[in-house]
DNA sequence: GAAAGTTATTTCAATATTGAAATATACAAG
DNA sequence: CTTGTATATTTCAATATTGAAATAACTTTC
């Protein structure tokens, strides 16, 4: 491989750098956008914070209640973080932590029927927040959008299970 | 427009609503990967918070230095934390606050030489972390991924400063 | 050149989040 | 049974972040 060569690959190595940069800077500013939006909606319309309503909208999706762990690890916040959480939407009567026969170190945090009907409001609203959010792009669009995302995820998760060994 | 057609319009337009909600929370996963990966070796490394690497690639970029203002509007946080996160910074002598002759309410912040330095040695790596979380994606896929934020990005600013109006 | 309004930054109290230590229960091996 | 180890949750102190009020400097208008 002759000198020439040698300092093109090097440039497109540098390109290929700053690109993956600026993809990361733009990824993480539409989330941001998104997130900040979505936020001040909820405050705004039913005064409710973002962790608050994501926990719901986990135990909304699974019927038969989410362990605390669980939830920490859907949410991927810390268990402390949840604990904080489920205290308060407990206060509210809006989940309900239901001891499980089996084994008394945990427990299924479940909606009650009054958190049931809250998050059911709220949830078509955020929806339609978020449908809005994202009507620039086309549906066709949206779905390269979520297929892309989706390898990335992927690849990350296997990377990160499977860490690339440092030399060769 | 008899029943049935009415029917699979909204089931359609149900599909696409959660099909938007679905890529949003896989946008969300996406960047909280990332974020958490960076800034765990961000601590580990450097024993840097994000934060704080943020605000000197933003001066890094703007060798003319940024205002506290601008600071914040780039970095997308407050005020208040800007200004926390500036005098941290300037205790450890990576940053200057440097008074502008013309207007004495402002000030442009920029990085000292050792900051300069601190931060070339960090975003070396910083930039590798990056590439290799993204790697998963060919360059061609990449850019794809690019453009289409791009979009996102821009149509959501610009519904933002021309909010649809609520009836027709 | 005051008064009124605007812009830039900081301060402060409230809230959110993490990570580590503490607690409690379960399970497995001897 | 008891000891040791693993798992599930909570507590707690430290850090991060926000948003509103306070402060200071500038600009416009009369």
């Amino acid at each position: 491989m002759n000198p020439l060569e040698t300092e093109d690959l090097e440039l497109r190595a540098r390109d290929d750098h700053h690109a993956s940069l600026r993809l990361w800077l733009r990824l993480l500013s539409c989330t941001t956008l998104v997130e900040d939006s979505i936020r001040q909606q909820l405050r705004e319309q039913f005064d409710i914070s973002l962790s608050r309503f994501d926990l719901m909208a986990q135990l909304e999706r699974h019927p038969e209640g989410l362990t605390m762990g669980e939830l920490s690890r859907r949410m991927m916040v810390s268990g402390g973080n949840t604990t904080v959480i489920v205290d308060q939407l407990e206060k509210e009567q809006l989940v309900q932590r239901h001891i499980a026969a089996k084994d008394r170190r945990s427990f299924r945090v479940l909606l009650t029927p009054s958190g049931h009907k809250a998050f059911a409001r709220m949830a078509s609203a955020h929806e339609g927040w978020v449908v809005a959010l994202f009507s620039g792009l086309s549906e066709r669009q949206q779905q390269q959008l979520s297929n892309l995302l989706g390898h990335l995820k992927t690849s990350i998760h296997h990377s990160q299970s499977n860490p690339p060994s440092e030399h060769a």
